[in-house]
DNA sequence: GAGATTTCCGCACGGTCGTGCGTTCAGTAC
DNA sequence: GTACTGAACGCACGACCGTGCGGAAATCTC
C-alpha cells in the first residue's frame, strides 16, 4: 500500500498534459480488461493481440504502452493490488483495531472474492497458483504481495491482541495462516465447483478460530451486531 | 503379492504386442515429463514441441500418441491422479478407519507436497488454479477429481466416526473443509514463498482441529506414536 | 507561427504453436 | 513369402505470438 499520491501544495509535475493523460487512461483501460483476463485465465494468458482487438486498438500501441509483455504484467499486479486494497482494506479506515476490525477484514475479503470483483475470483489465487514455482520478476512481485498480505493479516491481529481482545499467548502467525487458509479454501471451490456453501463453511470456520482465540472482551466484540 | 493371476490358460487379450507395448512406454515417458512441466506452468504450459525436443521424439510422434494437445492434458490428469493415490491414499492400505487413518492420511498428503512428488509442488493445486474459472473437459476432469478428493477425506472422517474416535454430531463436511484448506495452504506457502515453517503451521492446526471433534477414544489414537 | 514531445497506428520480422499428411519401420497374422 | 497394423518420423501449413521501426496525429512549449 503506502500509495501517497503527493496531492500536496503544487506538485512540481502537476502539469496537465493532455497526452500523457490520454495515455494514462487508456492504460487504465487496459489495465483494467487485463485484471479480468488474468483472474481467469492467468497472467500468461494475456496476449497483446488478443488485447488490442478486444479493446479495439493497435497491437503495437498497446506494447508501446507498457514496453513488454512482463512489463504489462507487473502492471496488471500492481493494479490488482490497488483494486483489493481499495475492496477489503480500505473499508476498514474507520473501524478501530480489535477482534471487529478482524472480522470485518475477512468479511470484506470473503465479499470481495464471492462476489467476483475479479470475474475469475481472488485475482491473488490465481496468479500466485501461476508463477509459485515460476523465478523471475513477475514470481517476486506476486510473492511479495502475498508476504504484504499475510503481514497485514498478523498486524491487525497484533493489534487486536494488544488492545485486550485476544489473549496474551495468541501465535497471531498460526492464526492468520489458518484465516487465510480457509478464505482462500473457499474461493477455490467456489470457483472451481459453482459451490455456494464453501463462503458460509469459510466464514464459521473464521468465526470459530477467532471466537477460541478471544478474550470474553474479544468474544463480546465478535458477537456484536453480527 | 496379493492374489496373482492364476497365469493358466492363455488369456485372450495377453498378446504381447511389442509395438502397442513400445508405445505405452513411450506414453508413461511422456507423461512423466508432462506432470513434472504442468506442476510448475501449468497445463497450457505444454508444449508438444518442447516435450519432443526435451525427450528427443518428434513433434508429431508425440501428437500421434494422444491425438491432441487437450487428450494430453486429461491425460495428464489422469496420470497425476495415479500418483498421487499411490503416494497419499495406496499406504493407508492397512490402517483401519479411525482417527489414526484420518491423521495418516492428512500426514502422506503433506509428505506428498513437501517431498516434491511433482517438482511443482501440489498437481492438483497448480492446476485447479489453472482451469478454475474456465469450461471444457479439462476443467470438468479437474473439478472431478477435486471432488473425488474432498469426497474421499470425508468419508474417512465419517468411518472414524462411526468407529467412535469423533463425536457424534461432528460435522465432517466442515472438518474436511477445513482440514483440506489447511493443507493446501500449507503447500501454497511453501512453493511460493520457499516458506518451510508452513508445514509445520498446517499439521499444528489440522491436529487441532482434528482433537477437538474428537472424542476420548479418538484422542488417545491420535496421540499414540506420534 | 515553428519545433519538440508523446500517444497510437500500420506493417513486417522471426519464432513457436497445434495440426495434418505421407512415409518408414518394426512387429503380427496368414 | 504377402498383407496388415501401429509407432514414430519429416515436413509443411496457417495462425498467433512478442517485438521493433517509421510515421501520422494530437498536444505542449516557445
Amino acid at each position: 500500500m503506502s500509495g501517497s499520491t503527493g496531492s500536496g501544495t503544487t506538485g512540481t509535475d502537476t502539469k496537465t498534459d493532455g497526452r500523457v493523460e490520454r495515455g494514462n487512461q487508456t492504460r487504465r483501460l487496459v489495465l483494467g480488461r487485463t485484471m479480468d483476463i488474468a483472474s481467469v485465465e492467468g497472467l500468461e494468458g494475456l496476449s497483446l493481440g488478443r488485447i488490442a482487438t478486444e479493446l479495439e486498438l493497435s497491437k503495437s500501441g498497446v506494447f508501446a504502452l507498457f514496453g513488454s509483455k512482463e512489463e504489462l504484467q507487473l502492471a496488471t499486479v500492481r493494479a490488482a493490488v490497488a483494486v483489493f486494497a481499495e475492496q477489503v482494506v480500505a473499508p476498514l479506515k474507520d473501524v478501530p483495531p480489535g477482534a471487529a476490525r478482524v472480522r470485518a477484514l475477512c468479511r470484506n475479503w470473503l465479499t470481495y472474492s464471492s462476489d467476483r470483483v475479479f470475474s475469475g475470483g481472488c485475482f491473488f489465487y490465481a496468479v500466485s497458483a501461476e508463477f509459485d514455482a515460476r523465478t523471475g520478476p513477475v514470481h517476486d512481485a506476486v510473492a511479495r504481495t502475498r508476504l504484504d498480505w499475510t503481514t497485514y493479516m498478523e498486524r491487525t491481529l497484533s493489534e487486536a491482541r494488544a488492545v485486550g481482545d485476544f489473549t496474551e499467548d495468541l501465535d497471531v502467525e498460526q492464526l492468520a495462516f489458518e484465516v487465510i487458509a480457509l478464505m482462500e479454501a473457499a474461493n477455490a471451490q467456489s470457483v472451481l465447483l459453482g459451490d455456494t456453501h464453501a463462503y458460509g463453511r469459510a466464514e464459521r470456520g473464521v468465526t470459530a478460530r477467532l471466537r477460541s482465540s478471544a478474550t470474553e472482551q474479544g468474544r463480546a466484540a465478535l458477537a456484536e451486531q453480527a
